[in-house]
DNA sequence: CGTGGCCCTGGAAGCGATTCCAGGCAGGTG
DNA sequence: CACCTGCCTGGAATCGCTTCCAGGGCCACG
């Protein structure tokens, strides 16, 4: 493997000269250029990562923490990172977090000079020490889907994600609406709060009161979904719209709806949430957020820092977007119309 | 941020006692091991990875190279990777190849000393000239999902997978079985090829002849699944029983026979592979394989062989299984039973 | 023709670790 | 008491790059 001072000697120039070269400074002339240029690829020399980035004092990753890399709409956000990053010159290094601690150390890690030199937090909060952490290490941290103080970022609202989800189902004509979702609110970031938040506004919106019967929220969509949804067609009024909190958890819905005998949309509209692949190829009505997207400006930012631009600074929310299919109709029963 | 010479300088030692405290080298004494340690932790020195790899010549990093992240399979692969490397103080870099050229060109990288100390190939195939390039670099590197010659890795047996698939369907009573999937096998590794070749070998198994209007193959699952699976109703005697290459496309097949007012398993079986976690959720009867496991045994190779453990080169073939859930049953027309 | 200034260039000093080598000290032995 | 043997230890050299500094060559000007 050849080293800058191979490339020197077989240029007869200095090693100075060649990282100049490397370095597209001006201070060398044309034909000392090529020649060291012409000399580079005849050796298929490659400067050493790790010797320019002891020199400089930096790495040339950019590390993620994600909470789970196997959530799909991780994987989304994620795909539009590797895309954007794709000709800059920067890996990517992938760290999961898992529990409180992880993410602290992790945290720690990314904003170590000799670990990254920038950092993306892909769906995830930080604490007020985290982010002092951060601050003063003075390097690049954009923040993918979650708001965090004093960082930069894109997010959405999911309040209104969640009040645009009801009142989808409101405009149907649907009175009796059940959510299904995961609202514990750790530190990992989970946005089902929010959105529940915009289902009771919204339900407020129209008076509709709040059913506590009508409301499951469980530990996670790893459970089998028949065990949240399963109640909700023994009470006496059952729902004719359910709004789920992820799309994940609208397939488990709607798995759980079918293995009842009943039918999607006929007995009962189904809104999810991402607006996933899947969702598309399997018809789900949902509300769309721009998954890919938030990857690709997340990583956009890193780099306009990186560069040295100032700017890619801001705090950017997402737009949503209702994108109806077939997991959503009027109710059958046309008294909801005219009920409540 | 402390350097390996501000500890020694506290600690009152040379910077060469400090090296030998961080690499456990026997060769300190207790009383100064201890208080160096004590040093190390007051100060919260970590020492740079940079620093590190220029000096033994290696980073700290294993890449990663995946065809499309996105793909579930790949995610739940990672996953598994990304758990066994916890601990183990290497980081992840993910490098994600679409065409012929970036794949050959990321494995260029993964094998460089200077990028990554290890690699790992996800689902992935190699040229004579990659796998020269590899062997060369006498870099540990390790095959997920795919047979590489001279590597080590693990793989499974896909035209085993299809044929258990189709056997499945034989053995509820199914005679006319469809195929729906894709084929095409670029350098991307692409198992549909040979879970077709499972498929034909079961039907030849049980004297079923092959019907070319069956066989259904298409770019891709990100299509709509309707334009594959469609026409298969139209025929003159349509398919009591569907495999699909993966869950993903089982996914979009099921849907394509709801749209038609068709119920799943009552007028038609279908069988995906993979075994994805969606695959639970929604019932669906398909080929378990070990995605999870595959990453971490992957990883543990390519851990082992860091370690300088001579074993941990074998090429493993991982197990396959039946998930029978609710898409599969015998076929609704007794006469299938008695038929062909 | 002498000289100042501007390009361009070579090479040394660092970046922060590892490792090798030489040497100090203590203890055991003759 | 002298000497040898090991055990520990300090520090220089090294990895491959960037960058700063000094200096050589050339041109233009006085």
């Amino acid at each position: 493997m050849p080293t800058i001072f191979d490339v020197a000697q077989a240029a007869g120039v200095g090693v100075g000269t060649v990282s100049r070269v490397l370095n597209d400074s001006p201070a060398v002339s044309d034909s000392t250029r090529s020649r060291v240029l012409a000399v580079i690829s005849a050796l298929d020399y490659r400067p050493s990562s790790l010797a320019r980035g002891l020199s400089l004092g930096t790495s040339n990753i950019i590390g993620a923490v994600v909470p789970t890399v196997t959530h799909p709409s991780s994987m989304e956000r994620l795909h539009g990172v590797l895309d954007e990053l794709g000709g800059s010159g920067y890996d990517l290094a992938l760290y999961q977090v898992e529990g409180e601690e992880q993410r602290s150390s992790r945290i720690r890690d990314i904003v170590r000079p000799d670990r990254c030199s920038a950092g993306l937090l892909v769906s995830l909060r930080a604490t007020p020490d985290e982010i002092f952490l951060m601050v003063r290490a003075k390097r690049p941290v954009v923040a993918i889907d979650g708001y965090i103080e004093g960082l930069p970022g894109c997010h959405i609202d999911n309040v209104a994600g969640g009040r645009m989800a009801t009142e989808h189902l409101l405009a149907l004509g649907h009175r009796v609406i059940a959510f299904v979702g995961d609202v514990e609110d750790d530190l990992g970031f989970n946005p089902g709060a929010a959105r529940f938040e915009g289902y009771r506004a919204a339900l407020r919106g129209c008076h509709v009161p709040l059913r506590d019967d009508l409301i499951k929220t469980g530990p996670s969509c790893r459970e089998r979904a028949d065990q949240l949804t399963g109640h909700l067609f023994d009470l006496a009024e059952p729902p004719t719209g359910i709004v789920a909190t992820s799309d994940t958890q609208a397939f488990g819905v709607m798995a759980a709806v079918r293995s009842r005998g009943m039918e999607v949309p006929t007995d009962v509209s189904v809104v999810g949430f991402d607006d996933l692949e899947l969702a598309g190829h399997l018809g789900l009505t949902t509300v769309r957020q721009p998954l890919y997207e938030s990857g690709v400006l997340g990583a956009r930012m890193v780099l306009q820092q990186l560069d040295g631009h100032r700017d890619g600074l801001d705090v950017v929310e997402l737009p949503l977007e209702v994108v109806v299919r077939e997991t959503t109709a009027p109710p059958n029963n046309g008294s909801a119309l005219y009920g409540a």
